[in-house]
Parts: C-alpha cells; sequence; structure tokens
DNA sequence: ATAGGTTTTGTCAAGCTTTTGTACAT
DNA sequence: ATGTACAAAAGCTTGACAAAACCTAT
C-alpha cells in the first residue's frame, strides 16, 4: 500500500469509518491498549457495525496522537486523558538536538551507497531542518562530493551508485534552486564548459550565491562559449562564472573567453581553473568551495558597487 | 490490444457495456467479489442483459477503483463501500483524477486534522518540491489558514488542532524563512502589534518578499512599536510592515505609528489594516493576500527606485 | 472458379462495392460470422445482387473493423454492436476546456524563451495545478522538448536558450520526481546509454511510471551498461528501461545488452531506439511518447503478474 | 495477555443458462 | 444463401466455508 492511497482513505468526516486493527496501525497504539483506553477514560467513543464492531473516526485518531504525545512527554495516562477531553491545549515539547551533523552526514552517505533514496531524503531533510543550507551544503554535500569522486577513483564505489548519488543530490538542490531567477539582485550567468558535465559545484554555488540574494540565470552543463557571450550581452548580469574540471577545456576556448570578459565580469571555476588559465585568459580565479566561493564574489560585488557609489 | 482502443472501448454514458469478465480483468477484481460487494453492498447495480448478464458502465469502474484504492488504504469493505455510495450524490461526478495540487492540498487538511504530523511533512514536502513556494502559499496555505479559522469559530475545530496546525505550519514556514536577512536587497521590517500573536499570514508575506530578493529583519508577534522604531532608525529599511487582526491596536497606537510614518515608509496589513485606520495614521494599506501583497510592495518599490534614477 | 475470375467476376458496381468473401479476406472476420452479426445485431444492412449475393460498402467496412476493435478491446459482441449502431463516433476522452491549455502552453513557450524563470514557473505551476500531471506531460511538455529539438536545428533558437528551458524543465520534474524511490510497487530502472546527455524524457517517463505506483531508480545520463547491469543484479527490477537518441549507441553495446537482456526484462527507448535495434539485442521496443510508454510497460506487467498467478 | 466465541470477507463449487463463433444440411 | 444446430466460453444463483479480524471476559 503506497502512502498516498492510506491518507486518501481517511476522509474527514463523519460518523467513522477505521477499524480497531488499522487504527492501530495508523497510530502505533496496540488494540488492547486502545480499548483499555477507551474503556477506562472514556477517551473514545466510537461507533459500531451491526455485528459489534468499532468505528473510529478521524477525531479519534486526531485523540490518539494527542494522548501519544502527551504519554511520551511523561505525562500519565489519566492525566492525559483528561487534559484531552477537557479540550485544553496541549504544552508542546520541544525535541532538543545535539550534534545531528556528523551522524546524519553519515547516515546519508550509508543511504547514497546502498541506493536507498527514502532514507538519503530523509537525512537530507533532518539536515536542512537543522542546519542552515550554507553548512549543509559546505560541511556535509560538498564533502561528500569531494570523497564520492576519490572514491570513485579507487573503485570504491559502482559508477551506478555514483550516478544515484548524483541524481538525488542534483534533484535536492534544483529544489533549492526554484525561483532563483526572481528579483532585483545581481545577476550571474552560470555555466558549465563544452563537455564539462558535472555540475553540482556548480548548481551548489548557485545556491548560495541565491542566498545573498542574486539572481541566477544557469545554463548548465555543456555551453558554448558563444551562446554564454550571447545572454551576456542582453542581460548585462553583474559577473559569468564559467566551470570546468579540465584545464585545457579553459585553455581550449582561451580566446573566446578573453574576448567575453572584455565586456562582463568573467570568474572561473572548477579544478580546471588553474592561475595560469586565469592569467591567460584575463578572468579572476575563484578556487575556493562554492559556498565560500559565492560569499566572495558577494562581497567583492557589493564592495565595488559601494566604491561606485562614493566616488 | 493498445491503449486509445481501450479507452475507445469505455464509453463514459448510458447503461453499460462491459460484462463481468471483461471488468474483472481490467479492475484485478474477480468476478465472484464483484457479484458479492454488489450483493451485500449494493456497491453496484449493473443493467442486464435480457437473458440475465450483468453489464457494467464506466461509473461503476470508478466505483471499483475508488473501492480498491479505500481497501487498500486499511478500511474495511463495509465501510469503504458506504462511504462511496454516500459521498456519490452525483450520477456521474469527477472521475478521482483530480490534480496534486488538489489532491495534497486535502491530503494537507486531513493529516493536520488528525494532528498526523509525518503525513502533513510529507503532504509539504511534496507540494513545495511541485510547486513553486509562492503558489503552495498562495493556493494552499493561506486558503488553509482561513478556513482554518473559520472552522475554529464555528467550533468545527479542537483548539488542540489549531495549534498543532499552526505550529506545524509556522516552522515549515520559518524554515523558508531561513537567512532571510542576508543580501543586499532592500529591507523590510516585519512586526506584529502589541496583542497580537497570529504571525503566520506575516510570515508568509516575509518569505515571498524574500524570494522577491528583499531582506528581512522580523520581529515577529506582539512588538511595542517603540521597539520597531528603535531599529528602523538604525537600519534604515526601505518599508516596515506592521500587522495586526484588530483595527483597534492600529488606533490604540496610532499617534506612534504616524510618528514611525515619517521616518520611513510604513505599510499596514492584517484584518485589523482598514482604510480608516490607514488615513488616522498616514500609512499605506496592504489588503490583499501575502503573496500579491509582497507582489506588490516589491513593485512599488522598484518603480519608485527607477523614478529615482531617471530623475 | 479462382480467386482472379472471381474478382474478375465482380463489376465494378461502384466504388467499394464488396461481396461477402472479400470483406472476410480484408477484415479477417469470416463470412459466416458476418452474416451472424447481421441477423443478431443488425449490424450490417448491405444490398443484394439480383441473384441474392450481399454487397457491401465501405461504411460496412468500417462497422466491422470498429466491431473488432471493440470487442477485442474486451466489450462482448452485442454491446459492442449496440454502441456502434447507436451512432456515437467514440466517445474519446476529451482535454478539458483545451483554451487554457494551449493558452498556458504558449506562454510557458515565451516565458522559456525570453529567459524569464519566474513567468515560466508561474505558468507551470498554473498547468499543474489545473490538469492531471499525466495531461501537462503529455500535452504541452513534451511537445513542448519536441519544438524545442526542431527550432534548435533549425537555428531559431540559441544554444543559451536550449539549455535555460532544459534547465528549469529539468528542476520541474526532478520535483515531481522527489520520493518516486519509495514504496512497494514493481521497480524500474531508469538509464542513457553512454554519451547520451538528453535525460527530459526519460524523467518524464519515470515520473508517469512512478504515478502508476512503481518504484524509480533513476541512474540519468551517460550510464555505462556494466553499471546498469551490477545494479540490476542487486535489486532484480520488474524491467529496466535504456534510452538513446542515437541508434549507434546501441548497436555498440549490443552485446552488453543482449547479455543483460537474459536476466531481466530490457526496454529501450528514444529516438536511437528501432525495431532493428530491439531486434538485434532481444529487447522491447517502446516508441511512444513517454506518457503513453509508461501505462504500457505498466499494463504489460500487470497482465503478465496475472497470468502467473493464474497459471 | 489468553481463551473461546462471533463477525466479516474473500473464495469456491454445483447445477443451470446465456452468448457467440462455427459447422452443417437444405 | 439461408436457417438451424451445436459446443465452448462466460455468466448466474445459491450455499457454504475458512481465514482474518474482532469481541468479551477472565
Amino acid at each position: 500500500m503506497n502512502e498516498e492511497e492510506r491518507q486518501q482513505a481517511t476522509p474527514d468526516l463523519g460518523p467513522g469509518y477505521l477499524r480497531i486493527g488499522e487504527l492501530a496501525k495508523r497510530t502505533g497504539v496496540s488494540p488492547e491498549l486502545l480499548r483499555a483506553w477507551e474503556q477506562r477514560y472514556k477517551l473514545l467513543q466510537p461507533t459500531r457495525t451491526a455485528g459489534g464492531f468499532r468505528l473510529y473516526g478521524a477525531a479519534d485518531e486526531a485523540r490518539i496522537r494527542r494522548m501519544q504525545s502527551l504519554v511520551s512527554g511523561g505525562l500519565a495516562a489519566a492525566q492525559a486523558a483528561r487534559l484531552i477531553l477537557s479540550g485544553e491545549p496541549a504544552p508542546r515539547t520541544v525535541p532538543a538536538s545535539a550534534t545531528i551533523l556528523d551522524e546524519e552526514a553519515a547516515n546519508l552517505t550509508a543511504s547514497l551507497d546502498r541506493l536507498d533514496e527514502q532514507a538519503a531524503s530523509a537525512a537530507l531533510d533532518r539536515l536542512f531542518s537543522a542546519y542552515t543550507v550554507e553548512t549543509v551544503l559546505q560541511d556535509v554535500v560538498i564533502p561528500y562530493l569531494h570523497r564520492l569522486g576519490e572514491r570513485w577513483e579507487v573503485g570504491e564505489i559502482s559508477v551506478a551508485q555514483e550516478h544515484f548519488a548524483s541524481n538525488l543530490l542534483r534533484g535536492r538542490l534544483l529544489g533549492l534552486a526554484q525561483g532563483w531567477g526572481q528579483g532585483q539582485g545581481p545577476g550571474a550567468i552560470l555555466a558549465c564548459l563544452p563537455g564539462e558535465h558535472h555540475e553540482l559545484g556548480l548548481l551548489a554555488f548557485g545556491v548560495a550565491l541565491r542566498r545573498r540574494g542574486w539572481r541566477i540565470i544557469y545554463l548548465g552543463t555543456d555551453s558554448p562559449i558563444g551562446a554564454v557571450a550571447d545572454i551576456a550581452r542582453s542581460l548585462r548580469p553583474a559577473v559569468v562564472v564559467l566551470m570546468s574540471m579540465n584545464p585545457d577545456s579553459f585553455l581550449d576556448h582561451a580566446r573566446q573567453i578573453e574576448q567575453l570578459a572584455k565586456q562582463v565580469q568573467v570568474v572561473i571555476a572548477g579544478r580546471g581553473a588553474t592561475p595560469e588559465v586565469a592569467r591567460h585568459t584575463q578572468t579572476h580565479l575563484l578556487d575556493q568551495d562554492p559556498v565560500s566561493a559565492a560569499g566572495i564574489i558577494d562581497r567583492d560585488h557589493s564592495t565595488r558597487d559601494d566604491d561606485r557609489r562614493r566616488s
């Protein structure tokens, strides 16, 4: 049974539709205990079938969940029941959490390794709800990608695992990227050089930059310089970021890049972006991790802006 | 047989065209069970051939599928049938192929009603990953909050349910709000007037405004005007937004608000923000839903900005 | 009288006047059965020669073909005949109010062309909130992608526009894909062959298949067959889908694919998947649009499942 | 928690009828 | 060509049954 069906099956009206077994399965409270709570505290008053079976409704389910949360919060069952029946709001308990970061990071690695999408997504959810996007990217995602590359090179990991993990992370990053073209902030065009198909780092960079209020125009993998230049001319972004893992990629298109750099600020990134390449192409070099890089670009731009205003 | 032919073969009108074997093949429910459901629950009322063979129509097929979904969702057959028969006033209503938006929205409501945090979070996850933040806020969250309020007034919903839902949604909105003070965009100070404890609308507004690149300084519920004014003086935001559900709240602090409005653009929002209040306090009125409101504020600000540049 | 003579003996009484034997040969329905249908259901009312021979026209042939299609679609003969005689033109599933659909589709195209992320996202939101996922994919996204390809070939569109649009759509599809590895349904491994970097079609297929309850393991672009095989061995999916736009891609790996096809059902798709390739590699061919293809795979699997259970 | 009894629900079987494609005699 | 016959396939009704789920009470 999949989740949607189960949820569909819970209409929020009327007399009661769930038999005790299903209610038990849904809430995790045993049928015996459900009957006990009914008898002892009158917590529930299910309707009955002609034959005598109990039938519970959505309100009953809510009451049970409330009961669970109160009891697990330390209240005695009788008190919890009284509280619920009196209609008082619950004192909410806040589960405090300590250093989940490393734990969840390990979790994520393990989940991705065994192609368990659900577990990996859950781990990412927990991470994103406990830490800032920047922290998760910088301390979990990027390091993970590095290790993924290394493990792949050593043959510790199959291509399939690598693909699976990349695709899942790409999906999450694109989720964070949603709407990153909106707004009034400075614009940035992001592109991978022709032949380059690794885009996760660039995506992470884009997300981090967006978080600082920038407007992102994302061209993605394998983008011809000419196309980037066209767009740059019409959109006049504050910066163009070109990424490649291979230095030769940059050198092969050195002339075009240099040309582009005369019209707009061009920044090069990725393992292929070396000081030498930057010198050759008259561009700026970005060799930090994506999140720091976004910080630097942002700072740079604002100070330059400030200077302009001052003068 | 290909798909089109099969669909062609299922006209959705009239007396019925499928014999029991074919219906069984299509739905995966055995002929015996189909007859049992008919006899026991009157779930189907097929027409008959002269010789007595049952003939089913598309509506019957839909009913069977609904039945399957409910039963696989844990309902007992009798209850599932009752539900289907009760919820079907029109002979031919919409087949359950609703869009994900409606489906998940209904899902969210049901989950929140029965205090099922996990299911509610999952529904929100699906919504946020399938739709823009703006759409989810405008078409799901805000309408839900309205209905929540109405249902609460009518007593259709318990205090616990209302608290549960509010807290969960607040958590999600705060998640979206993460890092919203960063960046270079125009700043906005958001605050609820003293005594005002409803902040969800204001949060949604903040999120929408952030998505347009603004920098949000959020003071939250029950904020003294003096504190707002202090911060406004030091941070010089482009706009200050004051919210309250109660007109008197505004009027009680009219003088302070008017004073504040002389130093910075002040906008009032919430059900308590009436044209009269705006006139009294020399402020601007924002009476749309939070997402549209954010759009208006943003547009206003950029045009004013443009004008300034032009002049 | 031999065949030729018989035909010669049939003077042109006008276009399309057929005697029963010829009609039988054309439609594959035996003369006896044709007469039976005429008598029992009045399905046909052929004119007669002076000697009493039946003469059928084109309309009769059409009726027979319709009858065949309906019957092979599961209808009983009597019902099929009734349907045909009732004179309705095949109640096809009509796309609801095609106007909004087309309008928003045009909107989407325009937005994407001018790199307006916000507008494009909004258009997609409206589409997804008004129509089924299947409808939007089949009637908007897939056609759009086709046109995109064509326009790109003709040079009507810049590479940058193509990249931008692809990335945005990919983001949305991945959003819909969220959680698609979960659940209990049959599993499918999806991969593009080595060298193939177009994945949007495959993503759409995955989304559609997920909507039917399948569990998706997505390997994405440029996946070595070896990796696919590894995973297939350990996960034992119900089907493996390989996609490529280039027939040579398939042929280059024909041996590996054939090997894989011995262990698990392999289906090939994409423009490169030709009947010839399928024969060569002992795989099944999928040449419909992604959404229909998902339907076919799903039906195939359930019927095969049924058969197995029955035997 | 267990024991002993009841309800619910899917499945099966027996004996008979209808439907439908095909065969045969005139 | 016609009309009738026939047999396989598919269906109908009634009745029964057993596993699963549920009840009460100890």
